[in-house]
DNA sequence: TTGTAGGCGTTATCAT
DNA sequence: ATGATAACGCCTACAA
């Protein structure tokens, strides 16, 4: 492979000549540019990305830690992400906490070894404090779907707490008064907001939150199915299910019609993130809409932003979700 | 950043011997050893990477492409990858090709400029002798789900011409006559393989291949809905439809169940690759597994093997897919 | 506008 | 077993 040093032999010119044109700084005359591109074609010339990023102290790269690759949310998130941030330059490197605090905090310290020039996390394990800390570092930190105080000009956030209350809201609305809640874990914020949202929805229309409808899932399948199995062992009564995200909400709609209930007849179900999957089941599921793959680009504009100087961004930290009707929800009035 | 200069100065030894530590050489004595490991804790030492690339011309990265970053048989091959390549402290540059020529051109281009140690691409719309051409240059590059000839020891291949005959045969003996096929396009080779495994069948049981019951579809939803319009608009007469993949068997379900076609009863499908939504579509889908989960893993091996000298690693270069029997073949005998 | 020269933090090759 | 020292390929003051 050739060097900067021959292509500089080839034109004539010196090391920084080069330099400077591979770096697209103006201060080189058309007439000397042209000789370097010249040379640089017959060499077939590639800057060696290790060596600017060793003299630079720079790697264009930008790391992110997800909790998983596969499932349909974090696909999106990082499409997102990659997307914005390839069409600048820069590259992404991936890694994986799996939602355990050891390796979340792993992946951090394996990204930032590789000198990532900034990170986007998806953590959901890790303390606020322990990310508050992270922040003092000299690699600059994001956060996706994660709000911390006094981070905020980090943060990329949707308002989970919102998204609970127009679920509940869109149920009550269509005359349901037993219903029941599958939570998330309530070690993660999201969980937790989504079901406080369903509290206040609750209580707007004075009805109680009922401790026996009401069950914490995984925010996977099984959580789903384990949640109506209580239920039905229960002998609870209930005519609507909401779930604190769709995956639940596919397995607890799986589970009920293989025990004959009719869906949304008997049942209404509805479930949050709009994930691919929720316009493919039987019936097509009524959900709230996670923006997750326009957060995503957002996340990658705020490194733009603050890390590669492109100023003129405008930043968008907080997201709003939106109920979409489909056909899980029946209409008791 | 404590540098490597600083620990052999705070050590009382050389740049070298703190290297020897580093990189676990073992020529060290075990009281120089010791020195070097308590002077690095108390700095807090951690090599630079960038630096130890440059100066080793090894990045321990692994460039990955993929067609998509979403989607349910990305997410698990590149989860088989990272997963098995983090274990052994590599870690994945990832990048998208689109099915596009010129993209996934750009993205090798893009990858090979990170000076990865290694390639594993995933790509479906560049040309053999273009991947031929590549595999001259000097990062090894290994090819998953595709096989190119005089490449074999650097491909990672299911046998998608026996999943499509397997596919057709289930289908067949459950009695089934008059079957309708929907591909993939046919510029891809898995496309291409799976159809002439449906024919293999078909011959097989002296059953004629018909034009009217094939249309070529975009291996996405849409294809699936466009394919069973097609054969509905053109009054064909059939009891089973095999799909190409699993995405548009459910697109074709969703539209046939809306044209008041009832499944399996009245037409039975079965698709490809087993992804995720196949258990969760109703009826649940009966399909062939793709086992891309593994063949991420083994692809990480290969490199493993013959870029990072892990030599004892048993390779396995061609997989074989299987049936899965759901719910959604109708047994016509 | 262009060139000179000193880093950037390691690894690797020789000696010793 | 350990130490000097030259690469590795580029960037960036500073000088000219």
């Amino acid at each position: 492979m050739a060097t900067i040093y021959e292509v500089s032999k080839l034109a004539g010119v010196s090391l920084a000549t080069v330099s400077r044109v591979t770096s697209k700084n103006t201060k080189v005359s058309d007439k000397t540019r042209q000789k370097v591109l010249d040379a640089m074609k017959e060499l077939d010339y590639r800057p060696n990305s290790i060596a600017q990023s060793l003299a630079s102290n720079r790697t264009n790269s930008v790391g992110i830690l997800v909790s998983e690759l596969h499932g349909p949310f974090f696909g999106l998130m990082m499409a997102g992400i990659e997307e914005e941030l390839r069409v600048a330059g820069k590259h992404v490197i991936i890694t994986t906490g799996h939602s355990d605090e050891e390796k979340e905090k792993d992946g951090i310290d394996f990204l930032i070894s590789r000198n990532c020039d900034a990170l986007i996390l998806h953590v959901e394990a890790v303390t606020d404090e322990y990310i508050i800390e992270l922040c003092k570092g000299k690699t600059p930190i994001f956060l996706m779907n994660r709000y911390v105080d006094g981070l905020n000009e980090n943060c990329i956030s949707l308002d989970n707490e919102l998204g609970g209350y127009l679920a509940t809201k869109a149920i009550i609305e269509k005359g349901h008064s037993d219903i029941a809640y599958i939570a998330g874990p309530q070690f993660k914020d999201d969980a937790q907001d989504r079901l406080a949202g369903h509290k206040r929805a609750l209580a707007e229309h004075n009805m109680p939150f009922n401790n026996d409808l009401f069950y914490i899932g995984d925010f996977r399948e099984a959580g789903g199915i384990d949640g109506i199995k209580y239920f039905i062992n229960n002998k609870s009564n209930f005519t609507a299910l909401v779930c604190a995200n769709d995956e639940m909400a596919a397995g607890a709609m799986i589970h009920a019609r293989e025990n004959g209930i009719t869906i949304p007849n008997e049942l209404s179900i509805i479930g949050f993130d709009n994930i691919i999957l929720a316009r493919y089941i039987y019936p097509k599921l009524t959900t709230i809409v996670n923006p997750i793959d326009e957060m995503g680009h957002m996340a990658a504009k705020l490194v733009l932003k603050h890390v590669y100087q492109q100023k003129d961004l405008l930043i968008q930290h907080a997201f709003q979700p939106v109920l979409i009707t489909r056909d899980s929800v029946f209409d008791l009035k």
